[in-house]
DNA sequence: AATTATACCATACAAATGTATGGTATAATC
DNA sequence: GATTATACCATACATTTGTATGGTATAATT
């Protein structure tokens, strides 16, 4: 069991949680700075308290050389861009509706995104209500790709196939028909590809 | 459209892509070091052409200050330690059977592991074959929470219930039997907690 | 009353770090 | 034949970085 950590060194942990989720740890200078100190040895003494209370390794004379222990104790909120739909469209929202806190173990690459699914028409492709879809709108739709799309400004995950004048997006669970949308249609834009699928084991699901 | 790579240029890419993996960009003498390079002067000329040709940013002045740009299209290969069963008990292997591909979205911390899931028993709580856990053995085992096993040099993914004078591994599947281990069975050792489950989209699921 | 932990500051210093300049050599391209 | 890209080297330098030492002040604990 860990120590008590002071406020002020919770939030330089905070701090150093939140670093390393953007892909960088802090140097003291960086730190002092975040914190409005004068001096670095000011930083240097609390991060000594927080490695001797076992939260972070210090690795000596190294660089930014802080190492987090217990790094999936720590969760780092996520804006959620909107739901999205496996089964009938959802509508997508302009603004982050929700956070997950997702543990520092998933990082995100700048250009992608997350988004929640809901319904059950990927059923069959494993994906479910609840788990996080990881989207980059920077790869290449490729027919058989499971994508993210607007629809009428509903957004739908589903399966994407190119036919020669149409696209169709299949859900994988045979109770939902096959959407067909014709190249001429307008209200229809593809988001991105779903890259991958994750899940927090936190809470309790089924 | 990036331009094309040296040989060089690329095995240096490859190198900064796994540091990230790691958690820590390194510095121009690292590099150099990695590479048998007597002067940091050589990797700084490098990392120019690379940031030229649009794969890498360079935060000038900065210690470890290398971005990574396209960061999905960088794919580190990660060791898979065995296969786990989900429904029976399945043979664990002493060295890594396979790697599998994960995009540097999927922070490893040091510590955790990766397992390939097989079987179907944890079917109701949405793990499937082929999707690979996240296991971390370093956090503490609770009731409720999803876990690796080792039963009789067999391993298991389960739900873990602690009762009074024994230990039970509940499938999410009705079709298979918890597995009740008395307290004084010496053949059972907890390896750690399911933390995350992953799972790519590049091979086509379902 | 004495001790300890916390929370800052200033000053100092060796080593690490990114950067700059100039040089050599080879292969490919124009 | 001239130019350009590649692949190294050496030397140099201003900053950055981690670390060390010593100091002040407050609050909590013994």
């Amino acid at each position: 069991m860990q120590k008590q950590l002071t406020k002020i060194q919770q939030e330089i942990l905070e701090f150093l949680v939140e670093s390393k989720s953007k892909g960088i740890m802090p140097t003291l200078a960086e730190i002092a700075n975040q914190f409005g100190y004068k001096n670095r040895s000011t930083v240097q003494q609390h991060l000594q308290a927080i490695e001797k209370k076992g939260y972070i390794k210090r690795n000596s004379k190294l660089s930014r050389g802080i190492e987090l222990l217990l790094e999936d104790k720590f969760f780092i909120p996520q804006p959620i861009l909107g739901e999205v739909a496996a089964g009938n469209p959802l509508t997508i929202y302009p603004d982050a509706i929700d956070t997950v806190e997702l543990p520092t173990i998933a990082h995100m690459p700048r250009d992608s995104f997350l988004l929640r699914v809901k319904g059950d028409s990927l059923k069959d492709a494993y994906i479910f209500t609840g788990d996080i879809v990881i989207t980059n709108p920077n790869i290449e739709v490729e027919n058989g790709k499971i994508v993210v799309a607007i629809l009428d400004d509903a957004a739908v995950v589903k399966r994407f196939y190119k036919k020669s004048d149409s696209i169709e997006l299949h859900s994988e669970n045979p109770e939902y028909e096959p959407i067909i949308i014709k190249k001429s249609y307008e209200n229809f834009k593809l988001v991105g590809t779903v890259v991958g699928v994750y899940r927090t084991m936190n809470k309790k699901v089924g």
